[in-house]
DNA sequence: CCTACCGATCGGTAGG
DNA sequence: CCTACCGATCGGTAGG
């Protein structure tokens, strides 16, 4: 049955929303049309045509992904005030949102990262695009609280977002294959040692 | 052509150096037996003849990438004096071993997880036991040096092997994802600032 | 949004 | 170690 424009939105959302689910768990090479379209009593040529091929929905999740990123983690950031304070929310959320396991299978972007980081193309580009548009968000607020004197002035913005990136990414990886409970303890801990 | 013994396992190894790099770019999923069959210039039946099963192959190839990152990271640790000494020694190698990209891909086992902590079996338990006989190997030598008195006594081993671990993940992450030059000098840094 | 297809490829098996 | 095959599934298309 053909539906109306308000109800073909309403299916690509639900799409979407289905294929974050299952690409969290097992890739977004390994999210099938077959596989959607079965779960979404749907046709392939259905799911399919929202999208046109399966690298573009690829992308689309990422996008929907990025969309649940930022409601969770930039959000909760955006009352506090800038440099250190909002610096220290950021990571909070951060933490927050790998422990709570938003995305069932771990962080979306991480997973990407690691499963496309060997093929060129436009995927790649939009990943890496987001770990970009991340990293220069916290970066941001590292300079900002350097130059309020709430950092020590040596501090080099690179490298102190390198380390957050790597306690983020530990109690990503102990959460989702270790299921390590003091996981997230750890990483409260590692960000206090860096942001006092 | 039958061979003999001990040209099957000569034909065993190519197919397992293979396997590692074909794994490291593709992951242990998009390793297929057909793909190794044409690359190998050997059938299908020939290659998994060896193996019995695609499952098996991945643990044997779990198995090859494990002896290339025991003789890469912990062997040259072997001479080093126990503690804080051998416990610098075995980062560094960590860090060189990321830095050199063994593995053209990045990181085997970082990779594996991402790929296998959201399916459980035998692949998964066996990625879970490398890191677990890792992190041991490096809270080892935690406690010596902190028994030595050459960590501070106060040291939870647990959180700075999970420390250890975020920089590795950070700097595999920039090396593959971003190709970011100056992640190797970070991870160092990072690496000296827990280690002194 | 559907049915009905397409060629390609997947892991795996039979039999030699 | 091979050829020859199996059913299942892949992404995608034609036509409505």
């Amino acid at each position: 049955m053909r539906k109306s424009a308000v109800e073909a939105l309403g299916t690509r959302a639900a799409i979407l929303d289905r294929s974050v689910a299952i690409a969290s768990m097992e890739g977004l090479e390994g999210l099938t049309i077959g596989r959607l379209a079965t779960e979404l009593s749907m046709s392939k040529s259905g799911v399919l045509g929202h999208f046109g091929s399966k690298q573009a929905l690829q992308l689309a999740v990422l996008g929907r992904a990025d969309e649940i990123f930022r409601a969770e983690v930039w959000e909760p950031a955006r009352p506090a005030a800038p440099g250190l304070t909002r610096l220290r929310v950021l990571c909070e959320a951060w933490v927050s949102y790998l422990e709570r396991q938003v995305f069932p299978g771990g962080c979306f972007f991480v997973a990407a990262a690691h499963e496309f980081d060997g093929r060129p193309g436009p995927v790649r580009d939009a990943v890496e695009a987001r770990f970009d548009a991340w990293r220069e968000r916290l970066a941001k607020e590292v300079r900002r609280a350097v130059d309020a004197g709430d950092l020590p002035a040596g501090t080099d913005p690179g490298r102190l977002v390198f380390e957050l990136l790597g306690v983020a990414m530990a109690l990503n990886h102990a959460t989702q294959l270790h299921r390590d409970p003091h996981a997230a303890t750890y990483a409260r801990q590692a960000m206090k040692a860096r942001l006092g």
